[in-house]
RNA sequence: GGCCUCGUCAUCUAGUGGUUUAGGAUACAUGGUUCUCAACCAUGUCACAUGGGUUCAAAUCCCAUCGAGGCCGCCA
């Protein structure tokens, strides 16, 4: 049991991200984002989502939206964001100059910091230096014993210049909720550079002053940020402010074992949405990354996970990327929705590949991912048929529990709606003897011509899944002699055109009599 | 190169000194079901990195080695 947990009192609890948007909404961030969320959930606490775009030429508005767009779509709620303010000032980096303006004057006058006007050509010479001496790499010092009027006289000459701040050489120690005392010795990092000027603060010392000023009680951030740690807690020591506590989380990793976010393309959590992943989906694949419950139980909703997260028992050590295991429970969420809502999720992928063109009886077009339905019928694009959402529902239901993500719902059923099925007289042959082709095609296409004039006696109205499954597989018992193959998978595949599909009854069923006769007529043609 | 973190099946993990012939899930394999694929059911293969300690007893505690990852920016 985590020590710190013990003394958690309801809604005590402050949490949050702090994501720059300088790139896609990646696994990492999301991971992060609900561990988070959970804690302060659990603790009815808040979750803030604080904007770090201080680096004005890489932030960008559209990678904010996206993970605003991304967070919203897992579910993940936060009390306090750049888009719903709360008391502690605006939740964008970039709007708190005023704030940090103060502190950092503070830590001007107090001579914790100091200009420095070296060049990164020198800065640069200095490291390679360093490295080749196997020494740790940082500043020289070199500007902090600027006397006050060569700093003037500088600045009065418009010499560019940082702020760094004035590293005292000790051993830093903190407490990882996770991973217990981690030390360090300040000297390995030395004098860092914590602004560009007097009201634009780098990352480490913007992050402390926010959170400071929001109150933030628990740290909770990805491993890579311990090596950031020590010179956070040096920093909130000049300033004189308390710290958080904190913990880090293990890095997710892809399967070449490296940080997941390193990677040259980085997998957006909207591809995921885009591919046809589920939500609820993410949320449950996320969680088991670095957490169990300690349960056999696998299966957690948000609302599950809240009542059963618990920070002590997230793992230390890196964890894997599995797409497999994604795709398992995705499958599985896709096996437990209603066939309506299923078909909901469906359609906006069967019409982005024009299978079938909705009517609408409003301009509502088109209709974003997973967004409600309002048509309810629906035109094949190739045959200019009208079809209606109910009859898109059973095909769809024959296809639930062979799905792993929506967007393969279009390649699974598209020989519904095609006109030509486009395959070769081998798919039709089959697993037969290949030895003997002629023979084989000659018995297949008079297997064929016995099921079409089966077929061809039942009514329109008995043309019900029950009845040709009962007339079909009384031929296929005869023809085939124990080998009901031998009927059974020609019918399928002049009916689909595929080596794998769902059965040739329900098919047939939604087919219609007259498109079935047609296709068994095509097939004997090609044999 | 320096510093930090981590180390149970291929992967996610259970395990906190004896109840463990190390459990579950995914993946894989085989069988059942089946025209095919999927789903489902059953079965199976596969792991405590290595070496030393401590202890009556170690996956579990300690040390070393090895391995993996992270960080070392006027990025966050």
């Amino acid at each position: 049991m985590i020590e710190e947990l013990k003394l958690i009192r309801p809604g005590e609890i402050r949490v949050r991200i702090a994501p720059s948007p300088t790139g896609p909404f990646h696994i990492g961030l999301a991971r992060t984002a609900l561990f988070n969320y959970l804690f302060a959930q659990k603790y009815q606490g808040s979750f803030i989502l604080r904007i770090e775009d201080t680096n004005i030429k890489r932030s960008k508005k559209r990678w904010e939206n996206e993970i605003l767009e991304g967070l919203k779509w897992l579910g993940i709620e936060w009390q306090e964001g750049p888009d719903c303010g709360g008391s502690y000032g605006p939740y964008r980096q970039s709007e708190r100059k005023e704030i940090y303006k103060k502190y950092i004057e503070k830590l001007l006058k107090e001579g914790e910091i100091y200009y420095c006007f070296c060049t990164p050509e020198e800065l640069e010479a200095h490291r390679q230096y360093l490295m080749s001496i196997s020494q740790p790499v940082r500043y020289s010092g070199k500007c902090r014993e600027l006397s006050d009027q060569e700093v003037k006289r500088n600045l009065a000459g418009g010499k560019s210049y940082v702020l760094r701040f004035k590293t005292l050489l000790k051993k830093v120690s903190f407490k990882d909720m996770l991973r217990g005392k981690i030390d360090c010795q300040s000297e390995i990092f030395g004098d860092i550079v914590v602004a560009k000027d007097i009201s634009t603060p780098l990352y480490n010392l913007a992050c402390v002053i926010d959170d400071y000023e929001m109150k933030i009680t628990h740290i909770i951030r990805g491993e890579d940020h311990i090596s950031n740690t020590p010179k956070q807690i040096l920093l909130a020591e000049a300033l004189k402010i308390k710290t958080p506590k904190y913990l880090h989380l293990p890095l997710i990793l892809d399967q070449d074992r490296a940080k997941l976010s390193k990677r040259d393309r980085i997998k957006s959590v909207l591809e995921y949405k885009k591919d046809g992943f589920f939500p609820e989906t993410m949320i449950n694949f996320l969680a088991f990354l670095g957490w169990n419950p300690g349960t056999q139980k696998e299966i957690f909703s948000l609302n599950t996970l809240v009542q059963e997260f618990s920070l002590d028992k997230i793992q230390k050590s890196g964890a894997e990327f599995n797409p497999q295991k994604l795709d398992w429970l995705n499958g599985f969420y896709i096996r437990s929705k209603s066939i309506e809502k299923l078909t909901e999720f469906c359609l906006p992928y069967l019409i982005e590949k024009q299978l079938i063109i909705p009517q609408f009886k409003t301009e509502q077009y088109p209709p974003a991912y997973g967004a409600e339905i309002i048509i309810q019928k629906f035109k094949i694009k190739e045959t200019g048929e009208e079809i209606s959402l109910n009859y898109l529902q059973k095909v769809i239901a024959l296809y639930q529990e062979r799905l792993k993500k929506l967007s393969e719902i279009p390649e699974l059923i598209d020989f519904f709606f095609q006109k030509e099925l486009d395959y070769s007289k081998e798919l039709l042959r089959g697993m037969s003897d290949a030895r003997q082709p002629e023979i084989v095609e000659k018995e297949i296409k008079n297997n064929l011509d016995k099921a079409k004039k089966t077929l061809q006696k039942i009514k329109p109205g008995n043309w019900k899944k029950e009845n040709l499954e009962k007339s079909l597989l009384k031929l296929a018992e005869e023809v085939g002699k124990g080998d009901r193959g031998k009927v059974l998978w020609p019918l399928r595949v002049a009916l689909t055109g595929r080596e794998a599909s769902a059965g040739p009854f329900e098919i047939a069923e939604l087919l219609g009599k007259e498109k079935t006769l047609e296709r068994i007529k095509k097939a004997i043609k090609k044999l």
